[in-house]
DNA sequence: TAAGATGATTACGT
DNA sequence: ACGTAATCATCTTA
């Protein structure tokens, strides 16, 4: 026989007022026989999910339209306010995890969450700041921006899925306690209570998700600096382009901010690497004058033969046209051989400067370019034998004198030039 | 592989 | 902000 049917004629009897608030209360011999059938009832609800999804509904369907329902609603409202089980009040609101907090906050701050390039761009530039870096070497630079977007779309479209999952899963739940709401008392706040509670797993979630992605930026940023920490040796011809400077210059090797961003942009290199390399030079070179001899020696050398061909030909130049006329065949903007240390890298030969070592000039003839060279620079007096190397501009503290070449001298040439028209009178 | 060279970083001074 | 001096970390060379 069927339960149900047993049941609707068991319960046949029961006079009932059909009011939910109203309690049954049989008076008579039945009272037994009530219970047993409310028990039945229950038990019912309890195993409704243990049948077939059809067997159920059609249960569900006919428990609904029972009789003894809206009775047995008003014994599980009562029941349930008696053990309190109702909403405790929505005290449990989310304090704003400090934790999730950080969590956007470097997200936002990598440019992984937040607008588009802009942040991610905002980032790479902080990132490449703090190295001390310019924001060139564009290699490893688009190398980071695009690890760093892949990460943030990986991190978005999880993002999505959660949200989407979240969302789907809190329209279903409350649906089904929408509906349940009809055979037990579920009030709103319970409801919504259910869906906090939704969330906040959800948001537990997501907070793995950023977690996580937190953790792959700081792995990206930390490869990405560290790759720009390794140390690369600068090029030859930077090298040399530097070595150049530093030693036509050596009275006062202290480049522009001009001349640094000149001679950062022939070496390939940033103007804070120039700085760099200026500052490693000079304390170096100081440190160990004679080691640095022969290299001075070298670019002396160097130097005075560019200088020469291009005083050479001023000077060839000044027999037909006024004295002033400046070096026409150089092409550097400033480090011209024209600059007046690289006499004293000569006379800092220590007597071994050999004219041998400058390619295509004899000793007289080396002496007269020299003397004419420094007639026309006006550094005459570096060219006085110096037994010692000394730079003059590298004073007894180790330090270097006050700028006989302006360091704002862009272009050497021009800078002796003034000098040539002051001291050639 | 050790020693030296070299670019970068840091602390401090001006 | 720039320079010096010391130091670190890596590259180069013998």
């Amino acid at each position: 026989m069927d339960e149900q049917s047993h049941l609707m004629q068991t319960l046949g009897g029961v006079t009932l007022t059909g009011h939910p608030v109203a309690l049954p209360v049989p008076h008579d011999g039945t009272d037994a026989r009530n219970k047993q059938d409310i028990g039945d009832i229950l038990h019912q609800i309890m195993t409704i999910t243990d049948q077939s999804l059809d067997e159920a509904q059609a249960k569900k369907h006919g428990l609904n339209c029972h009789r003894m329902k809206p009775a047995l609603f008003s014994v599980l409202c009562e029941i349930k306010e008696k053990t309190g089980l109702s909403i405790r009040g929505s005290q449990d609101e989310d304090p704003a995890d400090p934790q999730l907090m950080r969590l956007d906050n470097m997200l936002l701050a990598e440019g992984v969450s937040g607008p588009e390039k802009g942040g991610g761009a905002a980032a790479v530039a902080a990132a490449t700041a703090a190295v001390g870096v310019g924001a060139d070497n564009s290699i490893e630079h688009s190398d980071y921006r695009a690890k760093l977007s892949q990460i943030r779309q990986i991190y978005h479209t999880e993002l999505e899925k959660y949200e989407q999952a979240c969302n789907e899963f809190t329209t279903h739940v409350m649906n089904l306690l929408r509906e349940q709401s009809r055979t037990r008392p579920i009030s709103p706040k319970e409801i919504e209570r259910m869906v906090n509670i939704i969330h906040r797993k959800f948001s537990s979630i997501q907070m793995q998700l950023k977690q996580s992605t937190c953790e792959a930026v700081m792995i990206l940023r930390s490869r990405f600096l560290d790759a720009r920490r390794k140390r690369r040796n600068f090029s030859k011809q930077a090298t040399e382009i530097l070595n150049e400077y530093f030693y036509s210059h050596l009275s006062n090797p202290y480049p522009s901010e001009e001349a640094k961003e000149e001679l950062a942009k022939k070496c390939a290199i940033t103007v804070s690497q120039v700085s760099n390399w200026f500052g490693n030079k000079r304390i170096r070179y100081k440190k160990n004058i004679g080691k640095f001899q022969e290299e001075a020696n070298l670019y002396a050398a160097k130097t005075a033969v560019t200088a020469a061909q291009a005083v050479a030909a001023a000077v060839q130049n000044s027999q037909t046209n006024s004295p002033a006329t400046p070096n026409s065949g150089s092409s550097g903007s400033y480090s011209l051989p024209g600059s007046g240390d690289m006499f004293m890298s000569m006379t800092g030969l220590n007597g071994s400067y050999q004219p041998t070592q400058v390619p295509n000039t004899g000793q007289t003839q080396g002496d007269s370019i020299r003397h004419t060279i420094g007639q026309s620079l006006g550094y005459s007096d570096g060219l006085r034998g110096n037994p010692l190397y000394s730079p003059h501009g590298l004073n007894g503290n180790g330090g270097w004198h006050d700028a006989v070449t302006p360091s704002s001298v862009t272009s050497p040439i021009e800078g002796a030039n003034s000098v040539h028209s002051d001291t050639s009178n």
